[in-house]
DNA sequence: ATGTAAAGGAAAATTTTTATCCTTGACTAT
DNA sequence: ATAGTCAAGGATAAAAATTTTCCTTTACAT
């Protein structure tokens, strides 16, 4: 996967084997905890360690290339950075759906009624999906 | 605090002092991680543990008493249940205030467009405050 | 090809959270 | 008010999650 190759020396981090599986693995699975991480990596990687895990999501966060979800009810799960997005959360059946949701607009007079530049905006909505219902 | 009791007692929990002083400070601190519940209820309860005050948030938890709120970069933080509202959390000095935010209704298309339930908004927007820009 | 700084591996140390077991205390019904 | 009961607190240990350390290996610039 070159793409991860060049993802990774554009923001100054080594462009390592053991990266470019956590973030195959990541891509894969859309939002994924470490645990779950630690898991698929086996396969590739059975060596490779939860600490080299941690350290990678560290690096990675601090340099932008992944976002760090909090989910109520859930272990932190961790995405590849795209275009801004939110999520949707089953409290049924645990699933995670990407939503597209002109909140930025909506929110906007919030800048200028509290005087508060906005840099990123979390919104997790939680409820009962589809297939859950029926 | 006569309130906290009756608030225990309608959530089917007992009033105890301890809980009373959990909520207190939950109270005066508005939202408060677990370690800063821990080293302020010192003064009033030097011999209550971190046991104890675990045991509890899970407790007050589940009665729908208190919210867990997940911040992007910190650690969990806890808030009496109140009027629904929204968080803005400054990155420089770390300040999380209240805000009022109607995004209820300009995402009440979401539960049509994906036919969820929704049951509950998380709503965080990061920033910087305006102290912290002068 | 080689030097160097960064990254991985392994293990231990911290930190965070949960469980256990016994004692104490809040609340109910006398 | 009193006694009985079940939940809650205290103390401690256990488990789980995260971070650190130290040494070896490797990516990559020269």
């Amino acid at each position: 996967m070159e793409h991860f190759q060049t993802l990774l020396r554009d923001h100054n981090l080594k462009a390592t084997p053991q990266r470019g599986a956590i973030l195959q693995i990541m891509e894969e699975a859309g939002h994924i905890s470490i645990e779950n991480i630690y898991e698929k990596i086996k396969a590739t990687f059975p060596s490779l360690s939860l600490a080299t895990i941690y350290k990678n999501i560290i690096a990675m966060k601090e340099c932008d290339i992944i976002r760090e979800l909090k989910i109520p009810g859930q272990k932190n799960r961790y995405e590849i950075k795209k275009e801004a997005h939110h999520h949707i959360l089953c409290q049924k059946c645990g699933n995670i759906m990407d939503i597209e949701a002109d909140v930025e607009s909506s929110l906007k007079d919030i800048s200028l009624k509290y005087d508060f530049d906005v840099t990123e905006i979390s919104l997790s909505i939680s409820g009962i999906c589809r297939s859950c219902k029926s």
